[in-house]
DNA sequence: TCGACAATTAGAACGTGTTCCAAATATTCT
DNA sequence: AGAATATTTGGAACACGTTCTAATTGTCGA
């Protein structure tokens, strides 16, 4: 945990290994972040060809139980691999937009951003994830980060409530599930082969407008129809 | 193909054999829906445990080869049988309703009664039908049927741009869309145990409701409205 | 009726995710 | 330093989806 994508792991940086506690998780960490690596390498490289625990286990220079130990499942560690990719919280917190609406789909652009410029690989993984034939299946993301995550977008609803944009009869809870489940119907779409990579932004953007436009005042309908129409547009000259 | 829910495998019924072309295809049928329907009661009795293809051919009578030779893989077999259940054409085209808005939500309704009757079954079916591990992955139907419900779908949108409802500048294509992610999203949560299935029917209803408010005329806006807050209550209710 | 032919069959095989085991290894505690 | 302990390791094993082979079955055309 607390992987950062750009150290390299070394042997010699033991002077703070105090903060990790002892040597043995130490050695544990190494262990999970190599095994992460290979996975994310062999994704890259080969799509989910040679994805398996046995190429994972020895490009990670462990044994095959190992990932098991620490990670449990397949879907797991590729559940690490994704999460591990995307330091949106980092990003998501420094956007800047002239009103909540525009910063929401900002908020929107950024997070469709990873998976359009990378389909590939995400697509990939998204395919990975939704194989829940194992036992456990978390869902799409580590609970904690879910969290985190719904929170943020809360907080981006409750800001068009606050210069009211957005109807404050609909809950920011409520919005912020539709506009989850309008994003992922297009990304299951999207996995599944039903959507092309160029139509999946606008349409999940299309689904943000209309929940959003469901919910708005008279003075946040005007924009986002405008928004709902921008988007119907690009995904009409994209066909 | 064509197989209807309540009637039996007999050998006896040849007299009408003519239609089906040959007796060799008349025999493949016949194993077909063998294989599917003993997929189904599988699911039906344990769940997704027991559902190997060596569990459902020895059930069916079959080879093992022979679920391969007729449908190609298991994935296709569990897609023949989630189409197999489903006779909701029939009951869709006899639904009524005040209003082309009530209409949709009453067949809304209908798809998701399927599902809330009966949540093991169908959540197995789900679960299987995401495993896209296998090379083809024609979705969550097959093309045709998929086609079919489209169109049914944006026959009821156009319906309600007709009575002066939704604004016709927003396309009913780009509608079902919309409502079809925003199902998908409620079903994919739903299938990885993200939403009870007490949430289920009030959740894909909301996003449909947001939906065609974002899209709605002052006309169609009220009731729309109204709906929205009910289901939010039902979903609070609910927790 | 009989040969040609299409399909199913049994069975083995491959690679997969996952689990179990005893043995080896490294760390921690006293 | 030496004992206790936690983990990894190699290896085998299981059930699974899928594919392949040769042999067999039953149907169709002449």
């Amino acid at each position: 945990m607390t992987a950062v994508l750009d150290d390299e792991v070394e042997e010699g940086r033991l002077e703070d290994g105090h903060l990790d506690g002892g040597r043995r998780e130490q050695a544990k960490a190494e262990r999970r972040t190599r095994i992460v690596r290979a996975a994310r390498d062999l994704i890259r490289e080969t799509g989910d060809t040679d994805l398996s625990m046995r190429m994972i286990a020895r490009r990670a220079g462990v044994s095959l139980t190992t990932p098991y130990n620490l990670f449990g499942s397949k879907r797991a560690v590729v559940l690490a691999v994704f999460e591990d990719e995307r330091d949106f919280v980092v990003r998501f917190a420094r956007l800047e937009a002239a009103n909540a609406i525009d910063r929401i789909f900002a908020a929107h652009d950024l997070a469709m951003s990873y998976f359009i410029e990378d389909p590939q690989f995400y697509k990939t993984l998204w395919k990975a994830l939704l194989n829940t034939q194992g036992a456990d299946s978390t869902g799409l993301a580590t609970p904690e980060r879910l969290e985190r995550n719904r929170a943020a977008w809360r907080a981006l609803i409750e800001a068009a409530q606050d210069e009211g944009l957005t109807d404050t009869m609909v809950t920011s809870d409520t919005l912020e599930r539709a506009l989850s489940n309008a994003a992922n119907g297009a990304m299951l779409a999207w996995a599944m082969g039903a959507l092309p990579t160029r139509a999946l932004g606008p349409t999940a953007a299309l689904g943000y407008a209309l929940a959003l436009a469901g919910a708005a005042t008279p003075l946040g309908a005007g924009p986002l129809r405008a928004r709902i129409l921008r988007c119907q547009e690009k995904l009409a000259r994209g066909n």
